[in-house]
RNA sequence: CGGGGUGUAGCGCAGUCAGGUAGCGCGCCGCGUUUGGGACGCGGAUGUCGGAGGUUCAAGUCCUCUCACCCCGACCA
């Protein structure tokens, strides 16, 4: 392609609007334009890149089986509401009225569509198992769009759904999707992170992400491996051993009402009574779907919403306001505690139940209540790892520690179950005959957000490095003056050679001066750059210079097709 | 949704406090010189100052309302 005859509006400065890295350069190197908050439009070279990472993908799944289709992005609302999700997914769904007036969805997803369709058609053991995939726009209203292509209301996915018969099929379905998803990641150039996420939010029994860990500000995700073991999960998820030796004490102590004036906070507190913050424990009140629940942590963790809305099986859960804890505590915010608190059930967590002699709220304006203990002052409803995983903190698998690292979700798996063929009325008969639910999982990988999320680490203070799978062409084609009939000629045969052989160049055929043209090359990111100038003419040469090198080497005119793939299958 | 901030030429910004001819840099167009790391000279084009209403002889500037966008927090590929 001849740079004038495409379209590469790059910037020599920032756009002001853009915060991360990635999102600089996507801008500035002229691959995408913000239309509305997280709404983007792409430009040639992005078309390209996301038809390169699309096709990684669209290989990968057809090797493991899966059968590309097209679903509508529109919906009727009526299959939503059937599922629930209707209700639960909430604003974060765009919703429209046709001229009919009736309700309509733009999909975010598609695992009532999916089972739509094969519902009815699907009724033997025998056409099990099945895997569909599609590679598509998908619609979210977030709730604040962000960083460009990493999170906004409109963008590509692809989302694949497998559909099982029994245990043992679903097992391998699931294990064949997550092959492929490592075989994709590597070869968009970089290993990802498997790690174990919260299934809640779609409803299964077990779910994974893929992480591509980063330690920029891109890194929106928090997750903890261990140092020991393979064990690698979401902070929102994981599991931990509580590694601090604290001494507990073997007997209990009388419990006793304590004046705390101006202390409501942990910190407030452990400076009044002197005491260290593990033997406090905090009483927080969440409104459950519209029903108090308190939850008790120790003092020194910080309690993890998403464990607490899986414990009480809560669609929606929020911090209950200052008018309600009052309500139910009689005391104002900071007071809250277990002893006496009426109508609300009480969750306390593992390291709570360990304790004896702990200090709580007392349900009573500058009060606390020292020497608390479980069973003898207050009854659980129920005991649940409500708190986040700490870096530290010890492995639940094995000696280990954790480790917290940062990383971008860059696609996940998740075992739906029997959720949808149960709401949607899914089924299939088994070999005795017997009507029984399909089991569906569901696989995500961000089409728009990979690519971008790459860039995150594949930069220079120059600009973007793509890693070549990635590239929206392999080779910078730069004549150093477009005026002098040598270097017009010479690139204009190494042009037609290099497309003759299928290679894809990009000649920069402006008139630009060097100095422009060098730094838009390093800003695009080509990983291969072939400049052709008097330096290297005088020799009858050209010269060849990696993206993410400093050197660069002088090749013959009738080598140059080999020379430059050997370095593309250097540079991978 | 709560908190903070910004809307002035394609991009980056000044001008707003203290009302009085709408500016700067880059980019863009023309001519000439220049050509191995964002050239130089001369000439030129480009604005509903986010929108609506108001105050005033006069509004980019003051007042009211409104829209959009960005950043920080509230469970997301």
């Amino acid at each position: 392609m001849r740079w004038t005859q495409t379209y590469i509006p790059t910037l020599r400065e920032n756009q002001a609007e853009a915060e991360l890295i990635s999102h600089q350069l996507l801008l500035r190197a002229g691959y995408i334009r913000k239309l509305a908050a997280g709404v983007y439009l792409y430009l040639p070279l992005m078309q390209r890149v996301i038809e390169k990472f699309a096709n990684i993908v669209r290989e990968e799944m057809n090797r493991a089986g899966a059968l590309e289709i097209t679903m509508a992005v529109l919906c009727p609302a009526e299959l939503w509401q059937k599922s629930g999700r209707y209700f639960s997914v909430g604003k974060e769904q765009m919703r429209l009225k046709d001229r009919h007036l009736h309700d309509m969805v733009l999909c975010g997803t598609h695992e009532e569509t999916v089972t739509y369709l094969i519902r009815g058609e699907v009724k033997s053991y025998r056409q099990l198992p099945l895997n569909l995939y599609q590679i598509q726009v998908k619609f979210r209203d977030e709730i604040r769009p962000r960083f460009g292509l990493m999170r906004g209301r409109e963008f590509l996915m692809k989302d694949a759904y497998t559909f099982d018969a029994t245990e043992e099929s679903f097992e391998r379905s699931y294990q064949n999707m997550v092959d492929a998803y490592y075989r994709i990641f590597r070869r968009a150039g970089f290993e990802p992170v498997k790690v174990e996420a919260d299934a809640s939010a779609m409803g299964g029994k077990a779910a994974h992400e893929f992480m591509l860990l980063v330690d920029t500000a891109g890194g929106e995700e928090t997750i903890v491996t261990c140092d020991k073991c393979d064990y690698a999960a979401n902070v929102e998820k994981a599991a931990f051993r509580d590694a601090s030796k604290l001494s507990v004490d073997r007997v209990e102590k009388p419990r006793e009402v304590v004046d705390t004036p101006g202390a409501s906070t942990i910190e407030q507190v452990t400076a009044y009574l002197k005491v260290p913050a593990t033997r406090l424990v905090k009483t927080l009140l969440y409104m459950a779907d519209g029903k108090p629940v308190a939850a008790m942590i120790r003092g020194d963790r910080e309690l993890n919403v998403a464990k607490l809305k899986s414990a009480v099986h809560a669609v929606e859960l929020e911090m209950a306001t200052a008018e309600q804890v009052e309500k139910y505590t009689r005391a104002p915010v900071g007071f809250a505690g277990p002893v006496g608190l009426k109508d609300v059930p009480i969750i306390v967590d593992p390291l709570v139940a360990q304790l004896k002699n702990f200090i709580v709220g007392a349900n009573a304006d500058q009060k606390h209540i020292t020497n608390v203990n479980l069973g003898r002052d207050f009854e659980a409803s129920q005991t649940a790892d409500m708190t986040f995983a700490r870096h530290g903190d010890g492995c639940p698998h094995c000696e280990g520690r954790l480790i917290t690292k940062k990383g971008i979700e860059v696609g996940n798996t998740f075992m739906l179950g029997t959720k949808y063929s149960d709401t949607l009325d899914a089924k299939y008969l088994d070999a005795e005959g017997k009507e029984q639910p399909i089991l569906m999982g569901s696989y995500g990988i961000g089409i728009t957000r990979t690519p971008q999320a790459v860039l995150e680490r594949c930069h220079d203070a120059k600009g973007i490095i793509w890693p070549t799978s990635l590239a929206p062409y392999l080779v910078s084609l730069v004549p150093v003056n477009m005026e002098n009939p040598a270097h017009l000629e010479a690139a204009t045969k190494v042009y037609h050679d290099l497309s003759e052989a299928g290679i894809e160049v990009l000649f920069d055929d402006r008139q630009e001066r060097p100095g422009v043209k060098f730094n838009d090359a390093d800003l695009i990111g080509l990983p291969i750059r072939l400049t052709i100038g008097d330096k290297s003419l005088k020799e009858n040469k050209i010269e060849m210079k990696a993206r993410n090198e400093e050197r660069s080497e002088l090749v013959g005119f009738n080598e140059v097709v080999e020379k430059v793939r050997g370095l593309a299958k250097r540079l991978v």
